[in-house]
RNA sequence: GGGUUGGUAGCUCAAUGGUAGAGCAGCGCCCUUUUAAGGCGUUGGUUGCGGGUUCGAGUCCCGCCCAACCCA
């Protein structure tokens, strides 16, 4: 029998448990609340460490992440998200009673300090401990100082300790954070709005995907986690607001990767009497302020597939902007003169394995993703892409082929897709009725019947801030830019 | 779903089929400016789980669980 809501810490009986056990007692019998309350600071550790002033008298607390003990004196190290920073602590500065108190306190206990900022002979800015409060007696040993947490498992399962002992896992979410945050300045400065639209719809629209099913039991009816906001944005164009975004998650159940997390972030932005161009534009100066805000330059490093050489995405614009048949020309010239046949024969002799592709766009898409998409590090707009890829796209005015799209192509993969929105309500129902295969309850109605009031013309992006931020930080694995990635149950 | 690799002390890692080890952490002693502090000593194991082969299994075989990567 398994106990999941106890998954790693059945039946332990280690003597570093007993230990801290025995300490958190010692505490108590010694009058010390081991689990404190209220501690006022004047600075986080590392905010004293980054603008540190001589004999300057502080209180700050943080988590006890390394000890030296020299005998008589002590030097810790004090930590918490904003940094680090050295206390030094003295038996007779503090007192015996006090050191008494020291003797139980372990690396991983937050401690408060209060004191005044020296250097040490090494150049080491630290606090001189006049006193010090236990705030939190940690009953479990820390990972390894040195390697930190490595076990992937530990690492996703157990994000706190990764976070904690891992600097470099901890820049990527802040990071992360920064992004999500300059994303938001970006473009309210430039008049778009946040609005929030339902995460649980009856009707599961905008993407094909499968969704996840749930159930309102007032309502007695069964909902489904959005796989997309869009249809709910559009409706909010033609209720007048013709410049918005959100900004969160949307819930897909389908496969767990390397690059798919069940529950993901996306960025989906509409902009009225715009066209794809424009937001092509958008994106462009976006990434760019991205890159520059956050990363310091266009120019980012991800490590190469075999771990060792780095490959780097330039971001410099402007970027690229080519159509999908010039592109597939570029692959090979004479590619629309050659027949169905002539083209599988290519691809066979070309090594691209063509055996799933049943329509001849696909052996044509099958050819971009292989030979195009994959081998383009720097970004590529690709635009006027054929139009039985993107069913539900608005098609381009002169060529009817082709519909007026752009898909943003960085490090080999699809970073956003960006659209003229189709407004024609009459055209909007055949294609989603094309879509959903006959199976009318699968139609949102009420989209469509919206979109009869009039829908202004408009552009709108899609980004998935996961794979945005993969890009941005060189990280390898969605896992990596997501706190808690969804794991199977152990 | 298929393939490959991995799971050993709290953490990071060793160990030809032949007594399960090291570093860090912990514990004890020494040390009042160290910073992967140092010195001396020392505790700690259901080798992911379950079977099998063998005189003997961390190691070989079978099944299962979890993870990473690749493919679909």
């Amino acid at each position: 029998m398994r106990f999941p809501e106890r998954p790693i810490f059945m039946e332990e009986h280690t003597e570093l448990l007993a230990v801290r056990r025995q300490k958190l007692e010692a505490l108590r019998a010694a009058g010390v609340a081991p689990f404190g309350g209220r501690f006022d600071i004047t600075a986080a550790p590392g905010e004293i460490r980054s603008a540190f002033e001589e004999g300057k008298h502080v209180r700050t607390a943080g988590r006890v992440t390394a000890h030296r003990n020299m005998g008589k004196s002590h030097f810790l190290d004090l930590s918490d998200r904003s940094g680090r920073i050295q206390v030094y602590l003295q038996a007779k500065e503090v007192g015996p009673e006090a050191a008494a108190v020291f003797d139980q306190v372990d690396i991983g206990d937050w401690i408060g300090v209060e004191g005044d900022t020296f250097t040490t002979k090494a150049g080491e800015p630290s606090i001189k401990a006049s006193s010090f409060t236990v705030l939190s007696k940690s009953l479990r040993p820390l990972p390894d100082k040195w390697h930190g947490v490595q076990d992937t498992e530990i690492k996703y399962r157990q994000r706190y300790l990764d976070l904690i002992s891992n600097p470099e896992s901890r820049e990527i979410f802040e990071k992360r954070i920064a992004i999500v945050r300059e994303i938001r300045r970006f473009l309210e400065d430039r008049g778009f709005i946040e609005v929030e639209t339902p995460m649980m719809q009856r009707i599961p629209g905008g993407a094909a995907a499968q969704p996840f099913q749930t159930h309102h039991n007032a309502l007695g009816v069964d909902l489904f986690l959005r796989i997309a906001p869009e249809l709910y944005l559009k409706r909010l164009l033609v209720g007048g607001f013709t410049k918005i975004f959100e900004l969160n998650r949307n819930f897909r159940n389908e496969g767990i990767s390397r690059r798919h997390n069940p529950e993901f972030t996306m960025l989906e932005a509409y902009w009225a009497f715009a066209d794809f161009e424009q937001m092509a534009s958008l994106v462009e100066e976006m990434v760019c302020h991205l890159a520059q805000k956050v990363c310091g330059g266009y120019v980012i490093g991800h490590p190469a597939e075999d771990g060792a050489v780095a490959k780097t995405i330039d971001l410099t614009p402007p970027w690229r902007r080519e159509r999908y048949s010039d592109l597939i020309r570029g692959v090979k010239s004479d590619w629309y003169e050659l027949d169905s046949a002539a083209r599988r024969a290519w691809c066979s002799a070309n090594g691209l394995d063509i055996t799933h592709c049943v329509e001849d766009f696909e052996v044509t898409q099958h050819v971009f993703e292989k030979l195009v998409e994959e081998k383009t590090m720097n970004p590529l707009f690709v635009t006027h892409c054929p139009k039985e890829l993107v069913p539900l796209a608005k098609q381009n005015a002169d060529d009817g082929s082709v519909v007026d799209v752009y898909e943003l192509v960085i490090n080999g993969q699809e970073i956003s897709p960006g659209y003229s929105e189709l407004n024609d309500p009459d055209i909007q129902r055949g294609r989603l009725e094309q879509q959903s295969g006959g199976e009318t309850q699968k139609l949102d109605e009420e989209f469509l019947h919206a979109l009869e009031y009039g829908m202004p013309p408009a552009g709108g992006i899609g980004i998935g801030i996961d794979r945005l931020v993969m890009m941005l930080t060189g990280a390898e694995s969605i896992r990596d830019v997501i706190f808690f990635p969804h794991m199977r149950p152990r």
